[in-house]
Parts: C-alpha cells; structure tokens; sequence
DNA sequence: CTTGACATAGAACAAATGTGCGATTATAAT
DNA sequence: ATTATAATCGCACATTTGTTCTATGTCAAG
C-alpha cells in the first residue's frame, strides 16, 4: 500500500475498502448509493464528498455523470480473474534425452507453454518445461514427446520424482524418484513403474536439476 | 455435451466480445445503450434480447433494474490470454478402475476440468475427463491419480489409445492402443510400453468407449 | 469569541440506464 | 401456402443513479 493512503480519515478509508470489496464480489463498481448503504454514510452528497477527496489523493479516478463511473488507480486495481483458471506462462527450455545435459538456462525468444495456475503449487513463477525425446524415460512412465513440468531444485524429498543427471559412464539424463538413504554414501534412483528395480549411484555423482511437478501427454 | 460457446450466432458473439473487452478496459461492465453502440445494434431492446439469450446459454447473469448489471460466468471471465490460449471446460465423469465399467454419461452438477484449449484437437466440446484410479493402467504409462481426456468415440483408427471395455472375464476396463488386423476376428490391444507384449480379444468382447487424447500427470 | 475551512446531511432535480410493448421481417416447420 | 417461432427494431416509460443546492455542525487559527 502506498502512501497516498496513509493517515486517511476514517470514514474515507471505510469507503476504500467497501469500494474493493464489492469490486472484488460483484465485478463492477458500486454506485454512490452503495457506498453510502455499506459504508455506513447517510448522503449521497457526503459520498461524493469523499470520493472527490480520494480523486485529489490519486486514490481513485471518477468519471462524471456516469453510472458506476468510479476506478481504482494501482495498486488499489482488483483483479477480474477468478485465480483458479488463470494460466501461467512457462518457460519452454527444450528437450530432455538421455545422453544429453538437461536444459536449465533459458536463452534469449524463449518459448513458453500456458498451464492452469490451478494445477500448479507453490512459487508457479519459477517453473520450466522440458519435452522428452526418444523412449529412454519409459521406466519413469514418461513417452516421447511427453510434456514435463519441473521446479529448479538441486534437492528433493524422498520419494519425490526429479530430473536427474548422471555424470558417471559419460553423463545420462533420467527423471526418476530420488531417496538418500540413511547411512549410505549412495543415491536410490526409483523408477516410477513399480514393477522396475531402483538403480544405486554415488551421490557425488547425481545432479538434481529440478524437480517434476507436472506432467503432460498429448495424444493428438 | 457441447461447449457453450459452440456454433454462437454472429451477433451474440459480437456482443460478447465487446463485453469481454470493455470489462478489460475499463474495469466495470458496459451498460445496454455502450453494447449496441459498440456492437453495432440499433436498439437497446434488441440487446436485451441478446444478453437474454446468452444468460439463457450459462455464459452471463444479469441482475434485474441494475445499471451494469452483466456478470460473465467462468470460463467466459475476461482473461487477458490471446485467445488459442483459452481454456475449455471439459466434463469431469469420475474414475477408470480396471474392474468397473468406465463412466461416459454426465450427471447433474457434473464437475469439470480446465484444459487449454491450444493442447486439444478438433471438437474440443464433445471431450470429457475420468482420473486412474489404482495402478492397474501401468501398461499404458498411466499412474493412479492421473487425469485423462477421452473424447467420445466407438471405433478408433489403428494404434490410436482407447479407453476399452473388455466384456469377457466378468468385465475389464484398460487403456491401450487398439489395432484391427485385417482377416481377424480378433481385436489386438498393444500397451504404450513397447517392452509389453499385446492381447488379443474377440472384437465382439470389445467396446471402445473413447478416444485418448491427453494424459495430465500432476506430481504435487 | 470570531471567523473561515472542512465535514456532514437531506432533498430535489437532471441524466443515465434498463425494461417492456407493439410492430415488422426473416426463417423454419408443416 | 400457411403457420409458428425467432430475429429485428423504434420508442415510451419506469427506475436507477449522479449532481447540485441549501443548511447545519465541528474544529483550528487568530
């Protein structure tokens, strides 16, 4: 909040808020009768009054002699969208194979994916996408072409599945469920198909590069 | 089950579109009289009757003697997404198990799913959503807890991914690529894992219950 | 204590806005 | 060809909404 609201008199602070509120809950802005019902004031001329004293504050713009001709200037905005069916801009960084370095680094044009912000946890805006070349993350129940969606992380919970690199034998990319055994200098690597054995790899060799949230198959 | 937006009269959708835009910019809803200005039509009772027909089709609400009194209802919220970015709501019909038959039918207060509209193919409106339940898709590089996007079909084209109701056995749903060789009386299903081996069914104990078109995986 | 600026309030009025009626035309079904 | 329904339109009217006028109260400065 800014300081063109600071020490704003009461009664013009109640109807800022009531403003936000009903353009929150009804999508428009309410009428100077409204304002006057929820903000507890007994004349349309007093709320006009107070909505001329938050126009010269810079609080809010008026349009004259329109209905519900009242706006909020930034950051007093509300937005119009519901938050859960926005969709996110994600970063495409490329692909992911097994014999290749796995894509971290976006360059210059970018392409991005759009993805429901509903589907997404926390801290959405950090996320890439990689698509998976060639049949070698099978194991992981993961096809070519297949979207993924990863949050860049060098470390995982147990059991949480991760893009993997391997640097050991010449380097190998893997999506796979990452455990650290207690008492072991070893990394399990799980394959998400639970009719698949672990595979163990020294953790000096494992590079975590992210961790896979999401993914995507497209069949069409 | 269509779409609502599906095969909208030009004028109505002339109108829409200057809704949606005049919400975007100017951070409340048009009167009546700003739509037949903005949308070319010459009377206000002629735009009364155009909102009516689009509350009618779920896309508005109005509220009765109220000045700005339009409301859009997801998914026709404004967004500020380009429009091939635009979400569908697709009919959410309940679980594939292996041991029940796969649900195809709506019910009232059906719940939905948002999709973007760019990842879809054709007929969008006619999809509908089931989520796995149980691990017994793993052949099909499918998870428990994964969201699947069906659309309705009762044939597919060789080694397109059904969703397959198999009769014998006391019953069997399963997701797999399904292949009718010529000069057989047998259906071949081939898992999408190709280190799997095919069944082969008599085409009368199956039934095809949608096409496959996406597979949604989220990890959190 | 006086004065001026600001705050408060009711009510009337003008303008904006939504609704409904009646009429005409277009289209689809029989 | 007839009939029913949908689409189209102008206009009058009712209601909503914003503005303005006038009056009164409060508070700070001189």
């Amino acid at each position: 909040m800014t300081a063109k609201a600071a020490k704003l008199p009461k009664r013009q602070k109640r109807v800022l808020t009531f403003i936000q509120n009903y353009m929150q809950q009804h999508g428009r802005p309410p009428t100077v009768r409204e304002i006057g019902e929820g903000a507890e004031i007994s004349s349309t001329s007093l709320v006009s009054y107070y909505l001329k004293r938050l126009e010269e504050r810079g609080i809010l713009s008026r349009e004259p002699g329109v209905s519900r001709g009242i706006r909020l200037e930034q950051p007093f905005d509300v937005t119009m969208l519901p938050e859960d069916n926005e969709t996110l801009s994600i970063p495409f960084l490329g692909y992911i194979v097994a014999s290749e370095p796995i894509p971290v680094e976006p360059l210059p044009g970018t392409e991005t994916v759009e993805v429901n912000r509903a589907l997404l946890g926390r801290d959405p805006e950090k996320l890439f996408a990689l698509k998976v070349e060639g049949n070698s993350m099978i194991d992981a129940l993961v096809n070519d072409g297949d979207l993924i969606i990863l949050r860049p992380q060098e470390t995982v919970n147990n059991g949480e599945m991760a893009a993997v690199w391997i640097d050991s034998s010449g380097g190998e990319a893997t999506l796979k469920k990452v455990y650290r055994d207690e008492g072991s200098s070893n990394v399990r690597l799980v394959p998400a198909n639970p009719t698949m054995k672990p595979i163990h790899v020294p953790a000096d060799d494992v590079q975590i590069k992210g961790k896979v949230v999401m993914i995507i198959r497209t069949l069409e």
